[in-house]
DNA sequence: CAGTGGTCTAGACCACTTG
DNA sequence: AAGTGGTCTAGACCACTGA
């Protein structure tokens, strides 16, 4: 069952500058991470038009934001969800170089080394692929506004990424 | 100057069941790679709306996706500008996994270690440190639908993630 | 000044889900 | 059948940029 949208707390104002779905966007990210569990339903996109006398298409866009940054989600003739948040301390950092390279702050990632290797026992454990499986490893330096970020290295079985290193040099085994 | 919007080939289908947002959005994308170097302007929304029969608020969910995927950026009052492509072959396959998390494909990531090590000279060479530096590494295996994706092994320096390891555990030289 | 993107409205029809 | 999100329309006013 949605919750009630009387129950949230904000009211919009026309004259402060702020665009509507800004403020209404903020108003839903303070109800969910005051009341609301994972799974929790929001009220529906009529429901908060109504309550907040705003046209559909604004409600939208304020869900839109939050949809975004992955806080709720939505499901077709269901309604809209709180999604787990994932914040773990781990998981925070994780994100970090990403969040830097999706933010545009990492034009440049200079490329290290991009080779063909055979997978280590620990790596084809992981991978759930035979010892010695090609895989592709590349090493990057990611650079945020010019500064050394982060080295980063990955490794992906050679038969997701075919046509890419065909002319397969000679295996070679990681130390990792 | 922008470009002129009867330049643009292709055709809205209103029959198709495919969503005409998308379908603008596919007839830009095609139009930009074929026609467009960066910093070329695109046809302001309201041409856009006038070439395709469309309401503004449909260009701009089309062009809002595109937004979306950095192919093109807005500016006020100036208008809907290409972008730098950064589609090298090996930056192409370096966006592969955070591709594949941001389209939430992997809502799972299973952290394998995470640890502070010191800097060897290879790492402290690339990211401008002296040896023995401490770094915070993390390796993650990255899962698609549940299937082994890859192996990702990260670097940082531990100063740019305070706080969170400050009960510096032993540092040990990493073999990489 | 005319043109741009940014925002907002008040409707509408659709496919989908659950009772 | 009733409710949901997904899509679409045809307008509107705003702040901003350039000439």
């Amino acid at each position: 069952m949605p919750a009630e949208a009387s129950r949230i707390a904000g009211e919009i104002d026309r004259k402060s500058g702020t665009p509507i779905y800004v403020q209404l966007r903020e108003i839903l990210r303070s109800y969910i991470s005051a009341s609301c569990k994972p799974g929790a339903a929001l009220p529906s996109e009529r429901d908060l038009s109504e309550r907040f006398g705003l046209a559909r298409m604004t409600v939208r866009q304020a869900i839109d934001a939050l949809v975004g940054e992955e806080v709720i989600e939505r499901v077709v003739g269901l309604g809209t969800f709180v999604r787990k948040p994932k914040l773990d301390l781990q998981v925070k950092l994780t994100s970090y170089s990403e969040e830097m390279q999706r933010r545009g702050m990492v034009p440049a990632a200079k490329v290290l080394s991009f080779e063909q290797i055979a997978a280590s026992a620990f790596l084809a454990r992981e991978l759930q692929l035979e010892e010695g499986t090609p895989l592709v490893r590349f090493r990057r330096l990611l650079l945020a506004d010019n500064e050394p970020m982060s080295v980063d290295e990955n490794f992906i079985p050679a038969h997701r990424v075919p046509g890419l290193l065909d002319d397969a040099p000679p295996l070679r085994y990681t130390t990792f």
